[in-house]
DNA sequence: TCGCCTCGTGTAAACGTTTACAAGATGCAG
DNA sequence: CTGCATCTTGTAAACGTTTACACGAGGCGA
C-alpha cells in the first residue's frame, strides 16, 4: 500500500495543495466549510505528512534527542520515563542516544556529530562537556538543557551536589561514626565530571565541619554500578581499620555494597551504615538510607524547559534546583 | 552558521553534486583521485548530508523505534540498552516511544501512527496486539522484531515462558512448600497480554504437577512494580491461611513483595520464601532466588535481527528463544 | 581501424512538503 | 457605484538530497 500524498487529498478536494497543508496544520484564512472538508478527505485517505519531506520544507523535525552515559542504570531510565511523559504530550518524538566513553563523547560533540539537523533540541543527562566542545555546541544554535550536569550558557536543572552530599554525610556524623568510608565513581576520571567532585567536596565538608579526618584509604571507586558498589566495599572492609560507615554516591553502588558486606559476614547497619544516592525505586525495599532526588519529575520540568525553548519562549537560560531530601531508614544506625 | 550543502562541496571540487554524493556515499565507479578529494574538502567544510533531505530523496530513515509498555521499568531499560549498542555500531539512530495504556496502544497501531515514516523498522517489547491491529502493522510493509510478546507473523525474541514459571514453581515446591502464592501483573487485563497467562499456566502445571491445588484466592496483581508488588504481598500475607512461598511474575514485584512482607514482621525466607523472574541487576545484593533472563542480550539479538530485516537478509521471520536459567539465592528456602 | 564494453562523470527528475507572494472574490464605507 | 480592506485560494519556488539515465573518453579485441 502505498501512502496518500498531500496532492491526493488536494484533488480529491479539488484544492491546491496548498490549501490542503493550511487546512491540516491548522492554519489561519482557511474556510471553515473549507477546512471541514479537507480535514474529512485527509482521514478518509489516512493521510499524514510525509515526515521528512515536511522535516525538510519546514526546517523542523520534532524530535527531541536525549543523550546520556551508560544507558540501563536507573537514573537515566527515570529521565527517559519523564522526558517521554511530555514529550508524547507535545507530539515530539524522542531519541536517546548514549555515550559511554570519552570516546563516544568526542564524537557526539564534534560539530558533524551532536545529533545536527536531527533533532530540534537536545537534553544532555550528566554530560560534561571539555571547555572545546562547549563552543561548538552554541555555535550549532541547537536548544539544549542539561540534567545533573551544567553546561556553561545553557539551561539546566540540577541539584546542589555538594550541599546533599554534606547533609547525606552529617546524618552519618549525628549517629556517632568517627570512621566513614566514601564510595565514589571513578576516581580516575579526574576533572571529566564535576558532580562527583561536588559530592566529595560536600563529603569532606562534613567531616571537617565535625573536626574528623578525611582518610584517603578510605575512598573507593564504584563505577555507579551495583557491581562496582559491591566490589568499593570490599576493599574498604579490608582495610586494616574499616569504617563503621560509608557514604555511596548513587543508590544502586549502596545496594551493592550492602549485599556485598552482608555476603562477608558484615552486618548492615551493625557493623557497617551505608547511605545511598538518589531515591531508587527499591530503596525502601531494600531499607537503604538516601539522599533522594526526584529524578523523573526533573526529566519532567527539563523537558518543558526545552520545549519553552525551542518555541523561542526562553530568552535567557534557566537554571532550576530541585530539592533532595534526606530519607532514613535501616540501613544506617548507630556504631556498635 | 549556516551549514554546507552538497553544492558547496561540488563546486570546490569541480564536479557536480552527483558525483559528490557518490564519492561520499562510498558508491562505486568514482575515481580514487576524485573521491580522494572529495573526502579531504567535506571534511574541511564540515560538510554532513542533511538528514532529512537524504531521507527524503532516499525513502531511507536510518532510525529504529523502539516501543515499550511503562518505561522506567528495568526491563525495558535493559533492552534499550542493549538495542543502542547493536544500532549506534550500525549507525543508527533509536527512537523510543512508551505505550502504557490502551489508549495508547490503540494510537501506536492505528495505521498514521507507528512512527509511520519515520522509522526503517520497528523493535516492539512486551507489546501485545489485538487481532485488528496485526493487518495494519503487517500492511505498513515495515520490518518488526518482537521482544517478549510475540505478534503473528513477525520475527520475534522470547522465551519459553511456561516452562520458565513451571521450573521456578517446581523449584519452590522441591524446597517442601505446599500453599504457594503467584504475584500476577494485572489480573484484569485479561487477554491483552499473554505472556502473563502464560506463566500463570506455568505455575499451575507445576502445582498440579505436584497434585497441589491451586487456589485463587492466593493470586494477587502487583502491576508489574515495586510498590504493586508490596502491596500483593500484604494482601496474600493478610489471608486467613496465608502461603508460605510466593512466586512473582518479575523481581521488581518479588523485591517489593521481600520489603513489605518484613515490614510486616515476616520473615523471608524464614515464613515466606519469595522468587522472582528476570534476573534483575539488584537481585543478587537482594539475596533474591530468581529465573533469569539474559534482557541486555536478548535486545541485542532482536537487534541484529531486525537490521538484518531491513536490509533484506531474512526471507522469513526468524524466531528465537533465549534460554533462561534459575538462580537460587537466600530468598527461598525449606517451609518452617 | 572499427565497434563495443567499461569507467567516470554530468544532467535532471524525483522525493513530498511548506510558505512567500500574487491574485481573485467578497463586503462595506463613502 | 467606486475604492479599499479583508478573506480565501492558487502558483511556484524553495528545502537538499539521491539516482536513473545519458554521454564521452579510453581501452581492447578482431
Amino acid at each position: 500500500m502505498t501512502r496518500a500524498t498531500i496532492h491526493d487529498v488536494a484533488r480529491r478536494a479539488g484544492v491546491s495543495v496548498a490549501t490542503v497543508s493550511r487546512a491540516l496544520r491548522g492554519h489561519a484564512n482557511v474556510a471553515p466549510a473549507t477546512r471541514k472538508r479537507i480535514r474529512k478527505i485527509a482521514a478518509e485517505l489516512d493521510y499524514a505528512a510525509h515526515p521528512q519531506a515536511s522535516r525538510l520544507a519546514s526546517g523542523r523535525t520534532m524530535t527531541v534527542g536525549l543523550v546520556a552515559p551508560l544507558f540501563g542504570l536507573w537514573y537515566a531510565g527515570q529521565v527517559v520515563a519523564g522526558a517521554d511523559e511530555i514529550l508524547a504530550a507535545a507530539g515530539y518524538d524522542l531519541l536517546v542516544h548514549s555515550v559511554d566513553t570519552p570516546d563516544n563523547r568526542a564524537r557526539f560533540f564534534s560539530t558533524t556529530g551532536a545529533l545536527r539537523g536531527r533533532v530540534d533540541g537536545l537534553l544532555l543527562v550528566d554530560l560534561f562537556a571539555a571547555p572545546e566542545h562547549v563552543g561548538a555546541l552554541h555555535e550549532a544554535g541547537t536548544p539544549v538543557v542539561t540534567i545533573g550536569e551544567r553546561i556553561e550558557g545553557f539551561s539546566s536543572l540540577t541539584i546542589d551536589n555538594a550541599a546533599a552530599a554534606r547533609a547525606a554525610t552529617h546524618h552519618i556524623i549525628e549517629l556517632g561514626h568517627q570512621r566513614i568510608g566514601l564510595i565514589d565513581g571513578d576516581p580516575e576520571a579526574g576533572d571529566e565530571s564535576p558532580v562527583p567532585l561536588h559530592r566529595t567536596a560536600g563529603f569532606q565538608a562534613a567531616l571537617a565541619d565535625a573536626g574528623l579526618v578525611d582518610d584517603a584509604a578510605l575512598h573507593a571507586g564504584g563505577m555507579f554500578s551495583v557491581e562496582g558498589g559491591a566490589h568499593a566495599v570490599e576493599q574498604l572492609l579490608t582495610e586494616q581499620e574499616p569504617p563503621t560507615a560509608v557514604f555511596c554516591m548513587s543508590d544502586e553502588m549502596a545496594m551493592g555494597a550492602i549485599g556485598r558486606a552482608r555476603e562477608l559476614g558484615c552486618d548492615v547497619p551493625g557493623d557497617l551504615s551505608v547511605v545511598g544516592f538518589d531515591g531508587h525505586d527499591l530503596a525502601h525495599a531494600f531499607g537503604l538510607t538516601t539522599m533522594s532526588q526526584p529524578v523523573r519529575g526533573m526529566g519532567k520540568r527539563a523537558t518543558e524547559t526545552l520545549i519553552a525553548a525551542i518555541d523561542g519562549r526562553l530568552d535567557a537560560p534557566r537554571h532550576e534546583r530541585a530539592d533532595v531530601e534526606l530519607v532514613v531508614r535501616k540501613s544506617s544506625s548507630p556504631p556498635r
